[in-house]
DNA sequence: TGCCTGTATGGTAACGATACCATATATTTA
DNA sequence: TAAATATATGGTATCGTTACCATACAGGCA
């Protein structure tokens, strides 16, 4: 930790001019190859680096971009949103600045108050899970870029999944491995507090439907469920598709964890995955997925995808302003041994 | 995004120096009442926030910290470090910059020159799981600390789980519940190029064998067994041991994953958890342990807490020397349903 | 020869905030 | 009453870097 080194010590060293020391930084043009030489050896004697802070103190933009979070803690797999977003930002020589707002409305403003301080280039706002929020704070203070989530009134651009597109994703790989009669146990208000319409309970469900109407296949009411995601209900609807007059040969469960609970169900009744019964998680949660016997085909939500995409947005609307699109990335399907094509009978 | 206020517009807004514009914002004394009034009104009028880039330039710390992971993809509830971390840091008004050095030596080195052109006040490296590394640059350059991984020579302080006490706090949960003989389905060396000593494997059977050792029970070597964490191999030892000629009531698994197996193979057997054996895990990913039927007792990983140490021993240690210590956090037991007291016979 | 233009070089103001110094007035103490 | 001290206020140098300006000399061209 010596005392920090500037470019007037390196000058001196090389005995050239601050402007000099500062043109070769730079690769700026009128430099000798022999002074040029001279400041490049000054700056690896005495381990020079230039100092970020008089830079952007002088004019250069801050290199900051701030990453702000409801919660890290509830779902672990969003923290993907971070690594696409750091990735980005170090291809763009950014450096991220995150804080954790613990949804609380006061810190988040103090956490924006400390990004602007730092005069960031742009903050990116990520919930943990897909739904609605209202920023915690102006919005003209700085671009900012919405991570899976988005304001009610669009107000500013966002990137979300495409649940339709997952629930159709989901329901056709089923479709395709010869399923006809396709239970759906879909997620239900799992988390209070929460306004009701959220967008992977709708969207999913929709994409169902249009999958079993681009095959056509009737919509059957008796097939879809809703589960509160304990594990006790989602065993108690399991057996109740199955105890269907004619139950499904093929399971959409909403998530891994309600998989994981189908599976045990489907234990109990000595049926096996998949000749007996395929079924499809969501979430691609790898540790439960990989884990459970069949490994679970699954639905993979695009956090790390939505991290870049975010960054990537603010980075090109740098200089022009930002449109407020939403944008919604596929979910892709991770395959794994839970579905099997199963042979259908000419009608 | 109006251009930026500076104090000086302020001074000329409250029609006061800017020393006295300065002097309210840093609450010395000697300033009148009136001033004081003027300079706050014309700080909210004009919307003025302070440039923490001046700030430092002129000689004030930086407040900021570099936070360095090798990979946070792989075990996703490792970044509980990161909150940890970001936690105290705001505390003590510090923001956290992280960086994602992906296993790239080249990258980490970069990451911490960013780093130390935005003269960090220190570092903190973090491991997604508990191992020995290497730092990808020179100590000298910074204040750093290690979380979840050590350096071979101890040269710089380090937190990591205890794992010893974790292994016994798991056999002891199960000595307590009145358990005699207990299996342990330890892991071994699941990834690849890792050097031998995974200090969890060691640790957790030195605590298992203590914590026998403390009740009385002689160690069996039968009832140890190594999985290399594929599903296959898991239920492979599960059948083993409970094919054992005095198999055991209790199964410590190596970690929620093995757990989850565990039960798969225990219902195919028509043993009931907890009833006919306990289970106990061992990383609560919350995600399995909450899904299994019966929920998993297991033990947590402190992965919070040693985020929150790594930084507050960077604060405390500010002015005075790092020393270079290693902190064993404990690994506390989390009770749900899969242990439960079976009676013991008087001998 | 004299005047451009291109190359090479260094001095210095400025970015925004603060510490130090100088100055002015009010209040206390000997 | 004079001197000493406390309170109040603003000017300005400074932090490390870069942009702008000034200067200097080389060669090219009429």
């Amino acid at each position: 930790m010596n005392a920090k080194v500037t470019i007037k010590e390196i000058a001196k060293h090389a005995q050239v001019g601050t402007t000099t020391v500062s043109r070769v930084l730079n690769s700026h043009p009128y430099v000798s190859a022999e002074k040029r030489q001279r400041v490049m050896e000054a700056i690896k004697t005495l381990d020079y680096h230039p100092s970020q802070t008089a830079r952007h103190l002088r004019g250069s933009p801050s290199g900051l971009l701030g990453f702000l979070t409801d919660d890290v803690a509830t779902t672990p797999y969003a923290v993907d949103i971070i690594r696409g977003a750091q990735q980005v930002a170090w291809e763009h020589s950014m450096v991220l600045l995150v804080a954790d707002s613990g949804r609380n409305r006061q810190s988040a403003e103090a956490a924006v108050d400390v990004f602007l301080e730092r005069e960031v280039e742009g903050i990116v706002y990520a919930a943990m899970y897909h739904r609605p929020v209202e920023l915690p704070y102006d919005l003209e203070r700085a671009p900012t870029v919405l991570a899976n989530c988005f304001l009610e009134d669009r107000r500013s651009p966002s990137v979300v999944p495409d649940e339709f597109d997952g629930g159709y994703t989901a329901t056709e790989a089923l479709l395709k491995a010869g399923h006809r009669r396709i239970g759906f146990i879909n997620l239900w208000e799992a988390r209070v507090g929460i306004p009701s319409p959220m967008p992977a309970i709708n969207g999913r469900l929709r994409g169902y439907r249009q999958a079993l109407q681009d095959y056509g296949i009737p919509f059957d009411t008796a097939l879809v469920r809703f589960t509160n995601q304990s594990p006790a209900d989602n065993y108690h609807h399991t057996r109740g598709l199955m105890s269907l007059p004619e139950p499904p040969t093929a399971i959409f469960c909403g998530n891994d964890k309600v998989a994981m609970t189908c599976y045990s169900a489907l234990a109990e009744l000595n049926l096996h995955i998949p000749q007996d019964v395929a079924v499809i998680g969501f979430d691609n949660i790898v540790d439960i997925a990989e884990g459970l016997l069949p490994a679970l085909t699954t639905i993979q939500l695009p956090h790390y995808e939505m991290g870049k995409w975010a960054v990537q947005y603010l980075m090109d609307s740098k200089s022009s302003d930002l449109k407020p699109l939403q944008r919604r990335l596929p979910c892709p399907l991770v395959l794994r041994d839970s579905v099997q094509s199963i042979f259908i009978p000419p009608q």
